[in-house]
DNA sequence: CGCCGAGTTGACCATGTTCAAGGTGGGTGG
DNA sequence: CCACCCACCTTGAACATGGTCAACTCGGCG
């Protein structure tokens, strides 16, 4: 995990921006104290895990991130997949509830919780940001329950495909940064289940696979049916 | 549904108490505005429904009220069961994403959202709250999910009643404000699997049913050990 | 080439759902 | 006061779906 002070200009559209709102602070306060740092992650190692201090949350500049909790049996529960742009690891406990973990190769951005505190009490922006990723990411969580709810695994598989690729691009064709198990542990089904209604849908002419990690959305008005 | 606005002295130890706040708010601003006034509810009568304006948010003061969304095909699915203290309704969209309904007859605070951000702009402690609030909705729904992820049905409900007992009584007897059917729709089962699961309960000496609305915990321990 | 991790496929099995038939208890009206 | 009703709950039997276990394939890499 090599880290460098965030000093590159940003191109989110996003409201907040915590950076900006940084050296704000930085001229008003006259303090040198860092609230956001760059961090770069290799795929598969871990950011924070379950129980450790919740001392910074963090930001997707680029790369994929899951957010994770690992039950008594062994078994893994993925709480949500992050993309550039979202914010995970933001709680109101001292300690993370849950890990988190890079897919791929990612580069985030790290915030000092208590320095973002402190901004929040002087910048309206800032304080309604912060408001709104912990807002979004309970509208993740409970969209999450409806999906763990839904009946079948085809059902599933067809609303994660599309999530998907609502998410991560405007064609057809759809690049799965995750293993089937990552897939499994997101939607409580086995690795197997999930093979087999990928399957299931190619033969189906919904979908196509040229290759194992590229799905191709044949027919988005089918598999919007089977999501129903 | 009656109204009235809201002067009682608030026994709550919340910090917040956007109540306590309004007053202050009055005093500074001058404003008349209302931000909190308490609600009447009567079992079974809803509070809000998914696609109306999310203009308030609520605080339960007694009673019990379930958060729940409609499925296209009838199935019902219950986010959340709140009892008083606890906070529910508020949401980042302008228009609600569920409903929400009195279970049992119910007295409620409605806050008037705006009315709170306009506070929480001046106010420390009611910002505080308020992300307060958003998160520990956050972390509901995050331990949610990891309920519908359980494997067996006996786990789930297991889950359930030392959860609901947690929360409602110190005692070993609790009273179900709830019917099986609003407990199915919250643990993803159907009535007939809650129904069987209490009976296996009682057959194995863990639980008895005094009444059907009555479940008296005699063995935690081995709850605890079937819930995992 | 052979290994290894990831994915696929098949057969069997366990669990919860579905459908259907009672049971129970609290409230109402005769 | 009793009988009836209705909503809620329980129970049983057949069935469907996904989990489990095991064998096999595929593709990349030393």
């Amino acid at each position: 995990m090599t880290t460098q002070t965030e000093f590159t200009k940003s191109s989110s559209p996003d409201a907040l921006d915590v950076r900006s709102a940084l050296m704000t602070d930085q001229k008003k306060m006259g303090s040198s104290q860092t609230v956001g740092v760059i961090v770069t992650v290799l795929a598969g190692h871990e950011i924070f895990c379950e129980g450790s201090d919740a001392i910074n949350f963090y930001k997707v500049k680029s790369g994929v991130v899951r957010v994770c909790k690992f039950l008594g049996d062994g078994r893994r529960q993925i709480e949500a997949f992050h993309i550039a742009g979202e914010v995970f690891g933001l709680e109101t406990a001292t300690q993370h509830q849950l890990s988190a973990e890079a897919i791929t190769d990612c580069t985030i951005i790290s915030y000092r919780r208590r320095s973002v505190d402190q901004l929040a009490g002087q910048d309206r922006a800032v304080r309604q940001q912060l408001l709104q990723y912990a807002m979004r990411s309970l509208s993740h969580a409970q969209e999450h329950s409806l999906m763990l709810r839904r009946r079948g695994a085809a059902e599933k598989v067809a609303a994660f495909l599309l999530n998907w690729q609502g998410r991560t691009t405007t064609g057809s064709t759809v690049r799965l940064a995750m293993t089937r198990q990552d897939i499994a542990d997101y939607l409580g089904l086995t690795i197997e289940t999930v093979s087999r209604s990928l399957s299931q849908f190619e033969r189906d002419g919904v979908i196509a696979l040229p290759s194992i990690r590229d799905v191709r959305l044949l027919n988005n008005d089918a598999l919007e049916d089977l999501a129903a």
